[in-house]
DNA sequence: CCTGTTAATGACCGCACGGTCAGTAAGGGC
DNA sequence: GCCCTTACTGACCGTGCGGTCATTAACAGG
């Protein structure tokens, strides 16, 4: 009878202290990423993580709980080293523009930047410190760095003295627009990245005018 | 006794048959709007409709049938007669350009332009469909528009005659950026809308080379 | 004024899922 | 090898909400 109701494979416990939070973290990052915030089950979640859903009770105070870990956690991972870049470079301001961009173009090709966008426009409403955090730790850091390029461009006479006020802002524009392309239409109309890119290089450097 | 029971205001029943429909459409628009789908609870938008939940039912299959109508609404509503703006101007480019995007700005002011692109992200997942008509409907004419005008710039020599790639694409993007910016930030850091238009111009036209 | 049709109602059902807690077993200390 | 602490489990509970349907009443036609 026993043997009978063994059908389904037997669970080995295995007591594990330290190592759970950073899991459960993961696992939830992951389902959260995919499903979003509502649609993502904590049953879900202790599957993936290979525990049962009473284990994330031991370690996080609820689901809200769980998912703020993994946001920071995430964005604590794809949070660049901003900023080290533009220091110790000494091209022209294309060149250093290509190098800073290229990367970001990295990311949101590889899906990093999507999906931390996507999840800061859904659950942005309720959970208002993510956004705080987000704006704090990666908007104003990057701008700060555009800035940054902009200064040393003006500095070594490459570009126009003009440039400063809402521009370091704008520079980018593009590429969010990418990403915000990524997440809506991907599949409806893909964009080639690589010419997108000279494009986008071309258009902020040279402009429209004749 | 039932004088007691009858403490809670007596609702007056109605049949209106033909405009039930518009109005929980409107209702749902509203609800949806503020919360999105999986938040929104079909007895508020009862509520808002002035009707019984089962009402809905009557006229829509079920809660989706009803999101949809109301995005669909919504999306005929606020879809511009994009494209007759530039057929009969005779101003220069950059006027043109200052015309049609201010119009864009007043929209994202005034917060419809955030609210469809909030909806397309947080519900672009479960309704396909929906992103699917916004692109054949909103973007790919407003993008045809775009490319008009860089072609009758072109034409008028007054905007070099490489920008014909990706350009018409990326014109617009520090102003859907500005979208993305109310719906994220707005709060946290406002941004000057007038200030931002003039240098958005002044970006896309003169670019950064001195 | 009566009556049949049907728009409208809201109590109710079922289910999904967040959260709890009494019970179980891993494994370290003696 | 035994026992005690505690990490871990999963059946269970409560609630919220989408969807149903028997009942009610608005209104038109006679």
């Amino acid at each position: 009878m026993q043997d009978m109701l063994n059908t389904q494979e037997t669970r080995v416990r295995h007591r594990r202290k330290e190592e759970r939070p950073a899991e459960i973290v993961a696992a939830g990052l992951a389902e959260f990423a995919e499903r979003g915030f509502e649609r993502t089950r904590l049953e879900d979640i202790a599957k993936r993580a290979g525990i049962a859903k009473g284990t994330i009770y031991l370690y996080f105070r609820n689901k809200e709980a769980v998912f703020e870990a993994a946001v920071e956690a995430h964005l604590e991972a794809t949070l660049a080293d901003v900023g080290a870049l533009s220091q110790s470079f000494d091209g022209t301001t294309e060149e250093l523009l290509r190098l800073i961009l290229s990367r970001f173009y990295g990311q949101i090709a590889e899906g990093s930047a999507s999906t931390i966008l996507r999840t800061m426009v859904t659950e942005g409403p309720r959970f208002p410190e993510l956004l705080k955090l987000y704006h704090e730790r990666v908007i104003t850091p990057a701008e700060a760095m555009m800035a940054g390029v902009l200064e040393r461009g003006v500095a070594r006479q490459e570009i126009s003295a003009e440039a400063v006020p809402h521009y370091h802002r704008m520079i980018a524009a593009p590429a969010i627009m990418l990403s915000l392309w990524q997440i809506l239409f991907a599949e409806i109309e893909p964009i080639d990245f690589d010419r997108y890119l000279d494009e986008h290089i071309a258009l902020v450097m040279g402009g429209l005018r004749r």
